[in-house]
DNA sequence: AACGAAGTCAACCGCTAATTT
DNA sequence: GAAATTAGCGGTTGACTTCGT
C-alpha cells in the first residue's frame, strides 16, 4: 500500500519540556499570524508540537503581560473568596486576575490553599462538632428551616453561578462584580461572626 | 554527604462545547 | 441537521527541586 497524504500525522511528536527555540519559534509564527488554528500553527511553524500542547504553551507561559510567581496577598485572597463562590472553574478565576492562567492558578490552589482550607476546615470541625453536641440538646425537634438556602462556606455553591453572572457579556477584566461579592462576603463574614 | 519524602509546577490526557463544513 | 474539526477546560502525571533525617 502506498503512503498516505497524512502520514505526517502519525509522526511521533515531541513531548515534555519545551526549549528556547521552540518557544522563539512559535512565538514567530503567532506574532505573525495570530493566535487561532494550533493545529495549523503546530504544522507551519515547523514546531514538531500537536496543536494542543502550542496552545498550552502559548496561554501559559508565551503570551504577552504574563505574571508568573509571587502571588500576592491580595491576589490568594480574591482566589480563596472566588473559589468559594466559582468553586474549580479555573479559567473561570483567572479571568478575573490579569496576567495569571487558570494553570497557575490550579496549581497554586493545590499545593497551597488547599491545605490552608483544610487546616482551617479541621479546626472549624473541631470547634462546631462541640458546638453541634450542645445546640443538639436544644433543637432536638426543630425543623430545616433554612433547607435549600444557600450557605456561605459551603466549599460548593448551590446555585446556577452561570445564570447569577452574565459571564457571556463580560468581555473585560472588569473588576465591579467582584468588588460587589467581596463587599457582600465581607459583610456576611462579619454577620456571621456575631 | 547521601538518601528518601514531600512539595512544586509544566505539560499531557480525556472529555465536552463550540464552530465549521 | 449531521459529521468533522477545533478550542477550551479540569484532572492528573511526572520531572525536578527542596527539605528533613
Amino acid at each position: 500500500m502506498a503512503p498516505k497524504n497524512d502520514e505526517s500525522a502519525k509522526k511521533v511528536m515531541s513531548k515534555g519540556a519545551w526549549t528556547a527555540e521552540e518557544d522563539s519559534k512559535l512565538s514567530q509564527y503567532i506574532e505573525i499570524h495570530g493566535a487561532k488554528r494550533w493545529k495549523t500553527i503546530a504544522t507551519k511553524s515547523g514546531l514538531n508540537r500537536c496543536g494542543k500542547s502550542c496552545r498550552l504553551r502559548w496561554l501559559n507561559y508565551l503570551r504577552p503581560n504574563i505574571k508568573r510567581g509571587n502571588i500576592s496577598d491580595e491576589e490568594e485572597d480574591m482566589i480563596l473568596r472566588l473559589h468559594k463562590l466559582l468553586g474549580n472553574r479555573w479559567s473561570l478565576i483567572a479571568g478575573r486576575l490579569p496576567g495569571r492562567t487558570d494553570n497557575e492558578i490550579k496549581n497554586y490552589w493545590n499545593s497551597h490553599l488547599s491545605k490552608k482550607i483544610n487546616q482551617k476546615d479541621k479546626r472549624q470541625e473541631v470547634s462546631t462538632a462541640q458546638e453541634t453536641t450542645s445546640q443538639l440538646k436544644t433543637r432536638v425537634a426543630a425543623p430545616m428551616e433554612e433547607e435549600g438556602a444557600n450557605i456561605v462556606g459551603s466549599s460548593e455553591p448551590t446555585f446556577d453561578v452561570n445564570e447569577f453572572f452574565d459571564f457571556s457579556t463580560e468581555g473585560s477584566y472588569g473588576l465591579e462584580w467582584v468588588n460587589k461579592f467581596l463587599e457582600l462576603d465581607e459583610d456576611q463574614c462579619l454577620t456571621e461572626k456575631r
